[in-house]
DNA sequence: CTTATGACTATGA
DNA sequence: TTCATAGCCATAA
């Protein structure tokens, strides 16, 4: 099942709890891989077309910001989807990671 | 086997 | 603070 790097990656992905965001950086460290945030983020493009619905818009980058070039449906969606689940934005337009950062 | 790519992160200016 | 560059590593060709 899980054999390949993906895979793991949207396991680790599904078991963010909502309202909270983790960074490419957390997700790798948890599958075995802190090195990897750059192959996490690639994994993200993948899930799009995977079934089983990974929450890739809970994953953001280190500092806060959303991932450019995203698109669920535009890129305020994934803002729009956030907000909806609680987290908090700063004006900077960053996720409040502070705050809103998961703790696994 | 090597080369190219990229939804990252850290560092420096 | 923002912007640019280097390093990192899995995947595809």
């Amino acid at each position: 099942m899980n054999d390949g790097f993906f895979e793991r990656a949207w396991g680790v992905v599904r078991q963010i709890p909502e309202g909270r965001v983790a960074s490419y950086g957390q997700v790798a460290r948890l599958m075995g891989a802190p090195r990897c945030a750059r192959q996490v983020g690639y994994a993200m493009h993948g899930s799009l077309g995977v079934a089983g619905g990974v929450p890739c818009h809970r994953v953001v980058f280190a500092d806060g910001s959303l991932a450019p070039g995203f698109a669920f449906g535009g890129p305020g969606e994934q803002r729009r989807m956030l907000e909806a689940e609680g987290v908090r934005f700063l004006s900077s337009g960053r996720v409040d990671m502070k705050n809103c950062s998961w703790e696994a």
